[in-house]
DNA sequence: AGCAGCATCAGCCAAAAGGTTGAGAGACCA
DNA sequence: TGGTCTCTCAACCTTTTGGCTGATGCTGCT
């Protein structure tokens, strides 16, 4: 049988030739390419049409993970896409499946779990780290916690810093719907001020 | 000439696995051991006594990094050890300094980089990323954005999205020292609202 | 002795944020 | 069609925060 053709998408070399050796230890993969940004990921799609790619969502410059991943499923591309990232927030899983992340891996799993995720996938199966799954989980069970998409949106804004009628001028809303949201991501957040909001939000939900 | 030993240090077992690679491209490299643990790195030291300690910050479990580097200082230990992380906030450079790191790399050097910062530290030269070397520069140049010990403190609390009450209650302090202790935070951290000074310390002092 | 930096506190005022209630428009779904 | 969700806005009131000025005691350095 053909050896599974494996696209890296990182951002970092030292991980990327972490992934590599790891995978050579094993005699069904092969790393066909290495990408060290989004743009780059999907020229190499293009050009190599691997039976998987494994893809990192902090990348340094130029269009994220969570975009890569969007704009690789908005092309005809079938190959299933991996998450292997560091952190397990909440945004970041969401956002990823939301794109059409196939398995979310962290990047402190044992190699028997990557390897089985990377077989798995290419079978159309989803695999995601047991902290992951457990995060979703909650999610599903507690679906009064979870952001509306201009919750979020201005959940982001917050999180730099800004007033109420900077958050207005910025979405074209008016101070007025800004508070009414800031009272619905209190509630949902569980707390009830904007600096506890901040903090909860850059270190639970990982907007950095 | 006998090869530079190395001891690894990450609870990333891709990201040893790249370093190992990368250090294997070159002849005067010998990776003797590697350590997943504050705890491990300290045990393998003593066990292989190596040229030089390469060191993530960021350990999942048990002592982190500063604190290993710290232990290891204090024994009598004389390998230099160099930082290789993630991110370059204020605080980690600082404390990593502190603790007695020889050097400060960011995981997306170059190989190049890498390899002479591992060179130049067995013969006790200093080296650090230039992103790293700029935020050191800037610090000195600008001692008055310096929080004092106080203000710190203060900021750490603030972080954790405590009100001007709740802060004089923690510390023992009125809320109108709080106030001007704030009011001196926010001057040095060039922003004018303490949402903004949230964002600020979490994201570039790395309060997490 | 004098000066600078730090930490502490007070009072006053304006601005911002938070709590509450109520309500209308559009989307979606049963 | 009716119900639910989301997004939008308003008015009112209380609490919190921020800006300003000024002041005290302590420490360390010169």
């Amino acid at each position: 049988m053909s050896a599974i053709t494996v696209l890296l998408v990182d951002d970092h070399l030292v991980v990327r030739s972490g992934l590599k050796a790891l995978l050579g230890t094993q005699p069904d993969f092969d790393v066909v390419a290495e990408a060290a940004s989004g743009e780059e990921a999907l020229e190499l799609v293009d050009l190599h049409a691997p039976a998987v790619v494994v893809m990192d969502l902090a990348m340094g410059a130029g269009i994220d993970g969570i975009e890569a991943i969007r704009q690789l499923r908005q092309r005809n591309s079938r190959q299933p896409i991996l998450v292997f990232t560091t952190y397990d927030s909440d945004a970041d899983i969401v956002r990823a499946v939301d794109a059409g992340a196939m398995g979310y891996l962290l990047k402190d799993a044992a190699p028997d779990e990557i390897f089985a995720a990377l077989r798995g996938a290419v079978q159309g199966k989803s695999v995601m780290s047991a902290p992951v799954a457990s995060r979703l989980f909650q999610q599903l069970r507690n679906p009064d916690e979870v952001l509306t998409p201009r919750e979020a949106e201005l959940l982001s804004l917050l999180t730099q810093g800004l007033s109420n009628r900077e958050l207005g001028q910025r979405l074209f809303i008016s101070e007025a719907t800004v508070k009414t949201h800031l009272a619905h991501i209190y509630a949902k957040l569980g707390v009830e001020t904007r600096a506890a909001a901040i903090a909860t939000a850059i270190r639970r939900e990982g907007m950095r």
